[in-house]
DNA sequence: TCTGTTTCTTGACACCGTGTCAAGTTGACA
DNA sequence: TGTCAACTTGACACGGTGTCAAGAAACAGA
């Protein structure tokens, strides 16, 4: 692999994440993609064979640059429950912004395409595997909801901290992302805490 | 207007609110409703000039059938803004797998077809509507969480009764119908009520 | 029963975006 | 110098929406 591939490997990545971040998410087509990174169309599939190869690798390429691992070591680390929860809400819903127009490319996307839907669904299920681990050190200390299993409340948590919640507070109803962060650190814990 | 004419309008409806609630909501093309009503492609673009617009036709003669505002008398004339607010929670929530096909239809077309996510931003105001009257009504009540504005409070009801979230819940995650109102109820109730 | 209007059918076509294919160009490296 | 890989150009198939035109069929009123 010479580096002049991945180099362009790397410029197309860039310009899908840059047109993903300030268009439309559904409105970047492979054409303006290619053009942004100053290449073919074409050139474009000879190093992602799909439009949703390429936005999975963007969201990998994303996930390395903005370092979410950092982000959710304060969230992993808490000793207690309640930390955990807070610190968990606070890194992801931080990390949303971040991933968005992705994001929304390929919640567009998962209706018509078997392979965004699989993509983004695995995407999705390592998200719950961070409400799991909150609830369960919740569970741990005894200050979950008594009237809800574990699974119930990693559902919910997951469900308040989607993409779709964000984009509808942050976008259609105009909230700032430091009072989105807080009132969801608020509301989940008056949902989820005894 | 001859009967003919309403009658084969309305055979493209059920059409259409039938494939919609039984297969994938984005799959369903034109022609399948067609061929459902057994009539050509091309009738169907004599009654409807869009995709766009049978689909929000499809929603009105559902909301029609479905006697929307026979549900919502309930919750409207409670006199307590607690009672209001779980009469809503069960109304809408109810009223969801109603239109969960269009509505799936709706959400997948409206990043690609502008009057359709027209058409769907509207619809969602009114919901919007209803969760404002309940909040309201708790206001006056002094029983409104202190933290939150009645348009926050607003906000994240409306957020937590959207479409998405009962899909994730109700699909992607097993709950049946009837917990994910009970869950709901509970939920919001210790969000929104002091 | 004839006539005119409306509804529907058949079949063609344009448009758009994805993905494929083939032939040719360029540049690096041996 | 020749070879190989990355890239370009231009064409095309496919699937779905929406348009257009010509004709068939049902149904009204005289």
């Amino acid at each position: 692999m010479s580096s002049k591939t991945s180099e362009t490997r790397e410029r197309i990545l860039e310009s899908a994440w840059k047109l993903l971040a300030d268009s439309q998410a559904s409105a970047v087509r492979m054409s303006d993609i290619a053009k942004q990174a100053g290449i073919s169309r074409q050139a474009v599939y000879l190093h992602f064979p799909t439009r949703a190869e390429l936005l999975i690798a963007t969201t990998r390429y994303i996930d390395e640059v903005k370092d979410i691992d950092a982000r959710l070591v304060k969230s992993r680390s808490a000793s207690k429950g309640l930390e955990r929860l807070e610190a968990f809400v606070e890194a992801w819903g931080n990390y949303i912004p971040e991933i968005y127009g992705v994001a929304s490319a390929f919640i567009a996307m998962q209706t018509k395409d078997e392979e965004a839907g699989a993509a983004w669904a695995d995407r999705m299920s390592a998200v719950r595997h961070g409400c799991e681990a909150a609830v369960e050190a919740l569970a741990r200390d005894g200050r979950l909801t008594l009237s809800l299993s574990t699974s119930e409340a990693t559902d919910l948590l997951l469900g308040q901290l989607s993409v779709e919640n964000w984009e509808l507070l942050r976008h259609r109803c105009g909230w700032t992302q430091a009072r989105y962060i807080d009132v969801l650190q608020q509301t989940v814990r008056a949902m989820l805490v005894v």
